[in-house]
DNA sequence: TTGTAAGCGTTATCAT
DNA sequence: ATGATAACGCTTACAA
């Protein structure tokens, strides 16, 4: 954490507008001016000094311009991970935002609240104008981002996003996620649903939650606490909370998992207990990635538009920077799509 | 691609030096040494400084100070895509780098020559402090990257690397790998062995198909030109080549894939010819990305320490940013490990 | 059309 | 123990 003590000691410096300057016996006012085709500068100088600039291999320093003008035409991404959903939203991200002339800075917080915050502080001590942000899973205490908010830096939550923040947010509609997995394996004849949930804390993790609750509601199902299951976002937990459900009292023909890398962990402990797959119990996973097809049997996922919502926070975040006037704190719903595949598939095969 | 124009104005002003000076009737010069523990302060001052600093939510200006400094404590890493094994690889540097104060900064060429170039210019204007990179795919002219070296930027290259860049590298050892992918398929008795490689631009292309035709001579086979098919890193073009190699006259009863991504294409045309895997043709991938255990059949491939591949790469950066003598460039190789599984065991199963 | 000077927030050098 | 001042590289009034 502590900061490197020793300089590199050799390298030429950078040519600057003074250089310029100096070589051509002009003011650095007038070099700056050519530089930014200012319209009132004589042709002639202006190509000398565009000339001088190339032979200098003159690069503007992008540090003093930020300090001159306060802004940095960068925007910070902060991701608990890159795996592919988030690799996926962050190249959404990516493409808005350098049509419009930003540089995007990505930072993991590796699922870490101390490095999420270390993230957010070292990316706003001026080197970003602004925050694309999604939770890490430690994160409950948003007070880092609720600071900068009051400042009014422009920010724009995407999928784990905090409930109690004021703030530009773009989520996946969760709870209708939940509600389009549980429904069709109730249709597949699934009478006892198990949830496999993530960390408690998390947003995605109780929106879901309530769209199964929900749903199970609305087919009268009773609701049996011990198919909820909360474990940590990786296969091994997901692969040993599995095996507990299936050895416990009340085992369920149908798992709802909170992700695909989940139900993987779900579907090894299954094959590993020998139970068929859908026909003993039915498998849905989340996100749609592109293992979910590959898997045998196939699983079914619900889609999110990872690159659009990426795209999409960009495109808020932007709007934020443009516009002159405050913008009140606005949430956008995405549309999740259930992708059916042999993993739930009980009937009509 | 141009900048925007529009300032986002109701931002309040965060507190300098300034303005705790003002608010205390001390000058700037004892604020910034009492914020820096400066032995030679008196600690009441100190104490005061510190009260108000907290007081006015005080975060020293990182632009102000990498100005005068020149330097920015921060690493600016480019890679192709954030696929898993970038993914990793990245993991890898921030971890090391993390450790000893850097901010590591991510951009994506996105496997493009042209947002390459512009990700190193914006990266430098912004002074990172040098640059990790691996190349992209259409990469063939690395003047960007030497002009920065003859500067003695501290930078470090990581698995698709320039081959005529002296500079330092970390790599696998690809001609190792694929000599252990085909001698491994020639001992399951495979004798028309296919290589599907990526870019021919590509070093790590190059390197592992010279190591495939080192294996083939070693064992006394002849090479088929037509069994070595370049394609785009992606699934799809890797399905169209396989179906073609199927339904050639030279029919292979293996295929060493350059990466997993490519034998995911190649596996979905096999079996979408019916095609028997391993028995009528084997199957070798690269990268042994957690979905190869997923397939079915499992798929063997070849190894490789992403994660440590990115540490060592920031170490080597760091060993630079730290040594006051410019250091001659050196290349460190890393071994890759075949893991075998189904898609490639014709016998002793 | 061009130049001078102030200022962005900080550190470093030299005084006091 | 503290302060004035120059400097980092650039932009932007204001002058000329």
């Amino acid at each position: 954490m502590k900061a490197p003590h020793s300089r590199h000691g050799h390298q030429a410096k950078p040519a600057t507008i003074k250089d310029i300057a100096r070589e051509l016996g002009v003011s650095i006012t007038t070099v700056s001016r050519a530089m930014r085709d200012f319209p009132d500068v004589n042709p002639q100088t202006r190509q000398a000094v565009l000339d001088m600039a190339r032979q200098l291999d003159y690069q503007p320093n992008q540090v003093a311009l930020s300090l001159v003008t306060s802004h940095t035409n960068s925007i910070g991404v902060i991701v608990p991970n890159l795996d592919y959903f988030f690799a996926t939203a962050v190249r959404g991200i990516d493409e808005l935002a350098i049509e419009a002339g930003y540089t995007v800075l990505t930072c993991q917080s590796n699922e870490s609240y101390g490095r999420e915050i270390t993230n957010t502080q070292r990316l706003m001590n001026g080197r970003v104008d602004g925050l694309i942000v999604s939770l890490s899973s430690e994160t409950s205490n948003v007070d880092h981002f609720r600071r900068l908010l009051q400042r009014s830096v422009p920010m724009v939550f995407f999928d784990r996003v905090g409930t109690d923040l004021e703030a530009t947010k773009v989520m996946l509609d969760n709870y209708d996620g939940a509600v389009q997995a549980v429904s069709h394996l109730y249709e597949q004849g699934c009478r006892r649903i198990a949830y496999l949930a993530g960390p408690a804390s998390l947003s995605i993790s109780n929106q879901r939650k309530k769209g199964y609750l929900g749903t199970l509601e609305k087919y009268g199902l009773s609701v049996r606490e011990e198919l909820i299951v909360h474990c940590p976002f990786d296969q091994a937990h997901a692969y040993r909370a599995t095996l507990a459900l299936l050895d416990g009292p009340e085992r369920p023909d149908a798992i709802f998992a909170i992700s695909d890398r989940i139900a993987v962990g779900a579907l090894l402990a299954l094959r590993e207990r020998g139970v068929a797959v859908p026909e003993e119990v039915a498998l849905v996973g989340f996100n749609d990635e592109p293992v979910a097809a590959l898997l045998t049997p196939a699983l079914s996922s619900v889609g999110q538009p990872a690159f659009e919502m990426g795209r999409l926070a960009a495109q808020l975040f932007i709007e934020q920077m443009n516009s002159d006037e405050l913008m009140p704190p606005k949430t956008e719903l995405l549309k999740p799509r259930l992708v059916v595949r042999e993993s739930s598939l009980k009937r009509g095969r």
